[in-house]
DNA sequence: GCATGATAAATGAC
DNA sequence: GTCATTTATCATGC
């Protein structure tokens, strides 16, 4: 449900995405948030049940897969286990004030 | 029974509900008396959450958003700056 | 219909 | 690597 336009182009050769004109002058332009469909989340999400951490092969792999950078996969990783930490914390607390009804 | 309410964690999550007044009085305090660094610490934060009836977190959202929605429209929230700036010398002065 | 709180990509400090 | 953040998006309140 979502042709990604993170695929522009440069067929994934990963490690680096400010493929631009050769500007020399690059005014750092923060790039965009771009949602990830709903395959790419679960192709995600069935690898980090196996592995919380990935290591770069699998990183690759899953990048040519997914249509999306090495450093998306991997940031992707990265911000998947703060909310796992932060969803332990929450439980904790909601199940910390309340006798089990 | 515990994976009903293991369910009723999940999707209760993102369900939002309006601080109450007073919370939001107490936090846009804070957010307008800090206006040229309205980045507090954690400990600031923790207190904040304690006398508003949220949580950290919660805080750390009410900021985040604060802040980027101030910078993107200061205009809109000049009306609203000058009432906290008045408050906040009045409590001042006294 | 926007205001508002929470979450999802992306960056940067350390 | 973690983690606070920025930014856009989502979902709800009213």
């Amino acid at each position: 449900e979502n042709t990604n336009p993170s695929s522009s182009g440069s067929t994934h050769s990963a490690t680096k995405e400010p493929a631009k004109g050769a500007a020399p002058n690059a005014p750092r332009t923060r790039k965009k948030r771009c949602p990830y469909s709903k395959f790419q989340i679960r192709e995600l999400e069935r690898e980090f049940f196996f592995n919380v951490y990935i290591n770069k092969e699998k990183r690759l792999q899953l990048s040519r897969m997914l249509n999306l950078t090495d450093r998306q996969v991997k940031i992707w990783f990265q911000n998947r286990r703060m909310k796992e930490k932060k969803l332990s914390r929450d439980r904790l607390q909601y199940f910390s004030g309340n006798p089990l009804l | 029974a515990v994976m009903i309410l293991r369910s009723r964690f999940l999707d209760a999550r993102r369900k939002r509900r309006n601080f109450n007044k007073q919370a939001t009085e107490i936090l846009n305090e804070y957010f307008y008396s800090h206006l040229s660094n309205p980045y507090p610490s954690e400990e600031a934060k923790e207190e904040l959450a304690k006398k508003c009836g949220i949580t950290v977190s919660q805080v750390s959202n009410w900021f985040g958003n604060k802040r980027i929605r101030y910078k993107k429209n200061i205009g809109k929230f000049q009306e609203e700056a000058n009432i906290y700036a008045a408050k906040t010398a009045v409590t001042a002065t006294n």
